[in-house]
DNA sequence: GGATAAATACTAGTATACAAGTGGTCGGAC
DNA sequence: GTCCGACCACTTGTATACTAGTATTTATCC
């Protein structure tokens, strides 16, 4: 897993206090989101505070404040007294978080259009430029990162900077499927392309083709998931 | 404030373990959710774990999770070591929480005006009818319950479960809006016409009418904020 | 009386101990 | 060999004590 990680509060080690450390829960929030969400902790995984803790040289204080969000955001399942575990996929929660999603950026994409100028659409090349030479490196890491920073630009020109951490936390589900679908081959190229397609109307101040660009690409993950149920089937809900 | 609560965990008396109480937490938060809605805890009133807790009957832990949550809602802002206070409304806040609120509710009041059935619009029904006798005895807190059911309603008839708890905690500085809107008169028939008009649309599966018809009434709570400004200017942000 | 430094009270973040409840294992009875 | 009950290990939820940092108050000096 991860190594103990700078943050305040009382080390195990009397070497050196350091003042200023940032509050440990929202870092251990985003670090075990990205476990789940790359799949190191398998869907149905049981978790442990104690040894989440004891791995991570925390106590379980800030563990249980990142577990809770995880839980806010259906990552992780809690159940008293028995244990945590890492959320299955479940399909009607795929289509929820997927209704959200379309809801909240294909309304910010054609407030988007409207808004682009030149300063947003060297933004939006700069991100294109660097997910064409994650794919050219097949980097699925980076070009995950880069994926979701290209969805926040989109987002945030909107003029509603609380859009995307709202998008962020209801699609969790998505990304898990996402980052499962990106194991296939000869994917990184469709999805770099699809984007460019969506910026290309965005800069041509054209709504409806940036939302029906956007829309088709945000479904395009839902078609891999019989294939991905197939070859993961225990990373699903049962039916 | 409010009494001491039936929870889990140590009981400052030992008379009668009870067991089988629900976690302290998910009812702190609603409980607090609610104060800062009706603006018992005023926007920018400091809050302490230690005082609520005292106040609560409960230790600050279940206290700190429910702070979380609020902070998570935007509606209090946490500043360490100094203390926790109930955000100040923020027009920027508020013009985000519309953007989210519009885009989820409108489209699912779109999928809600093609499904919808004569048991939903019975239930529908229900709602406004109930709102009516709410709005004849002027009741504000009933009346705003049955609002949040009636809106909920329609989050829930689109088939997609998980848009409530979503919409929910983004349109928190709206409701607090709302809330203060309120206690101007003749207030609530009007808002009960409005939802009337909603449903009709739902019901004769008109999804454009339904549209419109909803994303007027959402903003009518925006064209009373420099009203509520003008009363309560210490309740906002400086800006 | 005003300015400055030290002391104090307070805070959120965290670690640790305690309590209630669950599930698994083991031993005894049939 | 199977079933049942007791016991134990483990869990989450919670209370309490500790830590680092901030703001206010108090004491001292000029």
């Amino acid at each position: 897993m991860v190594e103990p990680i700078p943050i305040r509060g009382r080390e195990a080690s009397d070497a050196g206090r350091r003042p200023g450390r940032a509050p440990a829960g929202p870092y251990l929030y985003a670090a075990l989101r990205d476990l789940i969400v790359r799949a190191e902790l398998t869907p149905g995984e049981r978790l442990s505070e104690a040894e989440l803790g004891e791995r991570l040289g925390v106590s379980r204080t800030p563990i249980r404040e990142a577990l809770g969000r995880l839980r806010d955001d259906r990552l992780v399942e809690v159940r008293p007294q028995i244990g945590t575990f890492v959320a299955r996929i479940s399909p009607a929660a795929v289509a929820d978080a997927q209704f959200i999603r379309e809801a909240l950026e294909c309304t910010a994409v054609r407030v988007a259009a409207e808004l682009a100028d030149e300063e947003s659409m060297a933004q939006l090349e700069e991100n294109l430029r660097a997910q064409e030479r994650s794919s050219d490196r097949a980097d699925i890491d980076s070009w995950q990162l880069l994926d979701d920073t290209f969805h926040r630009h989109l987002c945030d020109l909107s003029g509603h900077p609380a859009v995307w951490p709202v998008n962020e936390r209801a699609k969790s589900h998505l990304i898990r499927l996402r980052r499962l679908s990106l194991s296939m081959p000869d994917y990184l190229p469709t999805m770099v392309e699809a984007h460019r397609a969506i910026a290309a109307a965005v800069e041509q101040h054209d709504p409806d083709g940036a939302e029906e660009s956007l829309r088709e690409h945000l479904r395009d993950v839902l078609r891999e998931v019989p294939r991905i149920r197939e070859q993961h089937p225990d990373y699903f809900e049962e039916p």
